[in-house]
DNA sequence: TTAATGCGCTACCAAATGGTTGCATAAATA
DNA sequence: TATTTATGCAACCATTTGGTAGCGCATTAA
């Protein structure tokens, strides 16, 4: 209920996941993202704001433009995350395989 | 803004990625799931209906109680969406070899 | 100096979220 | 049959979200 700002709510917007991609490539002006969506600039402001607070994003002021590099380390969250659960489902398969097992051993 | 129903919403809340977790497990009951956290069994259903909108979790009735069970394939989705973010990142990091390379060459 | 540009920040708004309480229903139990 | 148990569902509430519009402040351009 609170505000969390974790990765995981950093991508939970699909505006959010397009912002990041364009900065997997390379750091970009907030104008400069707004210009590849159909959203308005402020939009694109504020979902920058809330990944700068999930700290995901920095700022590096240049002139009047400030430009947003992604902090792609951060992203290790969400697939340290994912290898728990992926260990969770194998663990299941395994105890799945030992029923299998013993089905065979106990069949005359 | 819209409900979007996917795997990213799914896993936006600390709540769901628990209750994702112990389905990984294996299936449960709501009150069952309930028991595990301080939230009631009210606000464990309603995380299991976002859950089942999302495509994440099946029922299954047995008797008066439900079963949920957890689509691990739907799960894919989200490393699939990390494995494109990563080539991105990889793309940016062999440009900026180019660079270097370049640098190296250039330099007298 | 004046005008234009890039951007943040503050309302403001409708919709969604996460939670609670209470009721209805179906199944198991006494 | 009467009661308990497991669950969904609707109503309600405070907070958050995603977005817009407008103001103000630097920085650059004319």
């Amino acid at each position: 209920m609170n505000s969390r700002r974790d990765v995981f709510q950093a991508i939970a917007d699909p505006t959010r996941r397009a912002i990041i991609m364009m900065l997997a490539v390379g750091s970009m002006t907030p104008n400069a993202l707004a210009e590849q969506f159909k959203t308005s600039r402020q939009a694109v402001s504020k979902h920058l704001q809330i990944l700068t607070e999930c700290e995901i994003v920095t700022q590096e002021h240049q002139g009047r433009e400030i430009h947003y590099h992604l902090n792609a380390a951060k992203m290790k969250e969400i697939e340290k995350w994912l290898e728990q659960f992926k260990k969770l489902i194998a663990k299941r398969f395994d105890q799945l395989d030992d029923v299998l097992r013993n089905l065979k051993n106990t069949k005359r």
